[in-house]
DNA sequence: TTGTAAGCGTTATCAG
DNA sequence: CTGATAACGCTTACAA
């Protein structure tokens, strides 16, 4: 590993002026010397020593992605394809700018924080924590930082996250429900979305298929607002017990994400349902699965790519500028039809 | 962030003393100032700067995990579940002995090598990378290295690789079929297996496959082994043509891989084919998508978890002992019966 | 336009 | 047992 000290000692010229030439500082040297040192600098392969910019404190060009998991699903997690594509379009995006990733997972927020001190990160990526880990973040590091997917209160403030349009997304699909004619449609989520202190996007998901029931003038029935369980031996009990009591009158379910739509969707077809004939599916997220299963899903897309794309935008507009007012990005989400929902001959009409 | 020297300061004592404390050289150290020292450390919320270990070469602790791709698939390669399990299994395993996880795409040998020198990393894990781009890096670079997947023949030598015993689960469904009563069986992949030169994983699947046939006496037919296309769209006409053409003349196909199984059971279903009555199929992996599919996918089964953490373990030995002594660990399979194979009343019986 | 030198935080060496 | 010191490579302020 050839330095910039040796280099100039073959370049018959000082380090300061290496160095110059390095990072194009052309006012600073002259056009000879410069050609000089640029040929030197071509043939000695130099690859700059990162550890000399982080004790030097010239910024680290790290940015440390932090998955956060509930213990239960620790294993799983990162067989998510949304978590990998995310991924992926991150380490993409920050590449382009000389940025490097890297990836930690860990429940802990403090060794979290002490991984991103030690390194000296120049911004946090934190993918799926919760509101309340975040501010303990906040509060503790002051570097920029943004969430995917993190649930914020409209009374939270000073956060950056990069989110979709969960509430649009979810009275989109349930107006198209209601459209098909169904009257009796149920929410299916791993969250307690009933709870006013969940903190999860699925809420805004049921915000958006209440506010499209209550606009029929539909009351929300809270029975058919299930919250499953996170441990899938039990959920796919709670899910067989759902079916046997007919769905509990309903006709139709939106589940909060594809994977749980899928799965349900086996389930209820391995019983003998038929989808969508004895009942409706509809997931959200529109997964590469959703097209794999059958029936294909009717759902509701988010690019993931571009989510991962605008993440580290934001993330860079708040290492640039140092500034950290409240940003809420939501990304638009589109509705996709596809096979997994029947029309309905509703007795009104 | 608080250093050695202040700590050192406020204990009234030299760095080296508080250096002596936190590395646990207990020898050099009296029991009284250690336990001064070591309040004084506690109370600080030290956290080493990692830039003074890798400008001061005492090892970077970063491991560098690099992802190749092809370029037709560089946006989808992240999804697949694959890569992110042993991501997630590799991160904990390392993350264990304090070790980080630096995730670097790139299709440009020269960048990959670049960004592991720039950081000093002491190890690499290379994921998906051919055996030529292998023999590329380890000219280049003095670091260890370990490949996952990258497919080697016998008369290479001096690399570290973890496998799967490819050959055996490729031999062991080929038997199955047989013992179901199967003669024609295909084989069907995205690498061209009959060339000599093919560089990839399947034609070791491949060759279990030309084994099992060999045993029973059966000749391999070129027509029934084929190479799929990479590309989504020309994939799928080439399966429905397969399948308008009536499978060549066969009753099982085996597939190279779990994901390729899947799209071709979806598509051979939607054209009316009954699967398993019509055409058994098998696949290779059993990724999570393979018991949500109907029917459910008969298949090998790799422990991902426990190759991301063999992996970890095998760059760590090599990185201890400096050794570079060829490894291929080929971690076992299992195979998984399910539902998308069916009897064939042979003729001979 | 070019060069000199200080400083970043850690560790290892060596002297006390 | 304890402490002083040099070294790692880069950047930048400042001197020439």
């Amino acid at each position: 590993m050839i330095t910039i000290k040796e280099m100039a000692e073959i370049a018959g010229v000082s380090p300061t002026t290496v160095a110059n030439v390095l990072h194009g500082r052309t006012k600073k040297v002259s056009e000879e010397t410069r050609k000089k040192v640029q040929k030197v600098i071509e043939k000695s392969n130099y690859v700059s020593n990162m550890g000399a910019r982080l004790l030097g404190n010239y910024g680290s060009r790290i940015i440390a992605v932090i998955i956060s998991y509930n213990n239960d699903r620790q294993e799983t997690l990162m067989q998510d394809p949304f978590v990998g594509a995310i991924l992926g379009a991150m380490e993409k995006e920050m590449s382009k700018s000389g940025y490097f990733m890297m990836l930690y997972m860990n429940p802990n927020v403090m060794e979290c924080l002490h991984m991103a001190m030690a390194w000296n990160v120049e911004g946090i990526i934190l993918l799926g924590v919760d509101r309340s880990a975040y501010y303990e973040f906040r509060s503790r590091l002051e570097v920029p930082m943004v969430t995917i997917d993190t649930y914020f209160k409209d009374s939270d403030t000073s956060y950056a996250n990069v989110g979709l349009q969960d509430f649009e997304g979810g009275y989109m699909v349930t107006e198209y429900l209601l459209d098909k004619g169904h009257r009796e449609i149920a929410f299916l989520s791993v969250s307690d979305v009933l709870l006013k202190t969940t903190d999860a996007i699925d809420v805004s998901r049921y915000q958006g298929y209440k506010k499209a029931l209550m606009e029929k003038g539909i009351k929300v029935d809270k029975e058919r607002v299930r919250k499953l369980s996170k441990e899938e031996k039990e959920r796919l009990g709670q899910l067989e017990d759902f079916a046997r009591s007919g769905f509990g009158g309903c006709t139709s379910l939106f589940f909060a994400s594809d994977s749980l739509a899928i799965e349900a969707l086996n389930i209820f077809q391995d019983m003998g349902y038929k989808v969508p004939s004895d009942i409706s599916i509809v997931g959200f997220d529109n997964i590469s699965a959703s097209c794999q299963c059958r029936p294909k899903l009717t759902t509701v897309q988010q690019d993931i790519f571009q989510r991962g794309e605008y993440a580290i935008k934001v993330l860079m507009e708040q290492m640039e500028k140092k500034s950290q007012k409240a940003i809420n990005l939501r990304l638009p989400v589109e509705f996709i039809e596809r096979d997994s929902v029947a029309e309905k001959v509703n007795k009104e009409l």
